[in-house]
DNA sequence: GGGCCTTGAGACCAATCAGTCGCATCACAT
DNA sequence: ATGTGATGCGACTGATTGGTCTCAAGGCCC
């Protein structure tokens, strides 16, 4: 690898978590090049512009933040479980996330008005998010592990929106009251109106 | 009442939309002297610094939201009711409020690291949402039409929650699926998880 | 190890930032 | 009507903003 990739990377990692605290307006130039040690030139080299860094340090936030919530998923079996795990992921796997927050829910609402860009960039994650927990939830209608009255768009959706509203809370409050409670919500919402019950013969709806 | 209060005042109106949108970093002294038709010296004739405007434009925004999501609620006799018509009017009463999506959860945002200031505010807006929600919630177990094993203060955060989470995921797709199905969500929560059943006589699920 | 391309430094830029202040003008009580 | 304090203007400040450019040094391939 070149030097001059490794410096790039280097930049995008330090870079990264000031964004995600800050925000993009809320972030100098002049702290990324404290927080890298590099000159304003320097950065400048691997960057034509500071949207483009911003952009390139919410993609590395997101992707960390992603695989820690979909850590261990793979492996489980049943569908509902699945999306269970998600769900704890989200309230355990905190370690080794890029310091801030949820890098969506801050980018989303930094961007909203204005900078349509980034805004474009957290769409997009958004989408890739509700996408594959869709997915699941589809896979689990075919295999009959889910009721086939749910419908997937909107449990992905559900989740989604339950999860991150909980975790605005949780941060103002700087507490995970709000953030275990929800999460506590969503294991029993799953278990009870989303799993499909396999002894009972019951005839819902 | 003076000339001077007036004016105040109408900084006070006109800099809560730009404040909201924008973010506190987001929004510069030009940006509120264009919308106020001051010059500089007239705004910070009333306001001590940039800081001060934006913690009035925030208690300024949060009442209306406030005021919105309350309307007509106390009427309604039952408690129940009385969180469903808040969770409705939250889907539903949008009109006449500060642009730019919900003040709290834009201000959680941008003012968690850093900014005290603002986000002392936000933290109080908070609390006080949530005791209103759960006095109300308080109020019905009192009088039985709660259910006994139903916690107050934790109704009232997933309350909150869920429709704070759900308003970020429909401003970011720009379209009202997440937050009415939230909604719907919380309704039917509210209807056969915290409603108390009078009689045996169960609703089907 | 010689030569070239890549890399990063740091001075420099115009624009903009939040904030100050002296002064003219206006509102208002008498 | 007049005096006076309240009000708003706008030029000004020093610091900081994102971004550019030149040039020296360093990495890398032959």
């Amino acid at each position: 690898m070149r030097k001059g990739e490794q410096t790039r990377l280097s930049i995008i990692r330090k870079s990264a978590p000031i964004f995600n605290q800050r925000g993009y307006d809320g972030t100098a130039m002049s702290d990324l090049m404290r927080a890298t040690g590099l000159e304003k030139g320097g950065i400048y080299r691997h960057f034509e512009s500071k949207q483009q860094l911003a952009a390139a340090a919410f993609d590395h936030s997101w992707r960390i933040a992603m695989d820690a919530r979909f850590e261990g998923v793979q492996e489980i079996p049943n569908t509902v479980d699945r999306l269970i795990q998600i769900v704890r992921n989200f309230r355990e796997r905190r370690a080794g996330l890029v310091p801030g927050g949820c890098p969506l829910l801050n980018t989303a609402i930094d961007s909203d008005d204005g900078n349509p860009k980034l805004r474009a960039k957290a769409r997009r994650a958004l989408r890739w998010w509700l996408n594959r927990l869709q997915s699941i939830a589809e896979e689990g209608r075919r295999r009959g592990e889910i009721r086939a009255d749910v419908d997937s768009g909107e449990l992905a959706t559900l989740i989604v929106s339950t999860l991150e509203g909980s975790l605005m809370v949780s941060r103002l409050q700087r507490a995970d009251g709000a953030r275990n409670l929800a999460g506590r919500h969503l294991v029993e919402y799953l278990d009870t109106k989303v799993r499909a019950q396999k002894s009972r013969r019951r005839r819902n709806k």
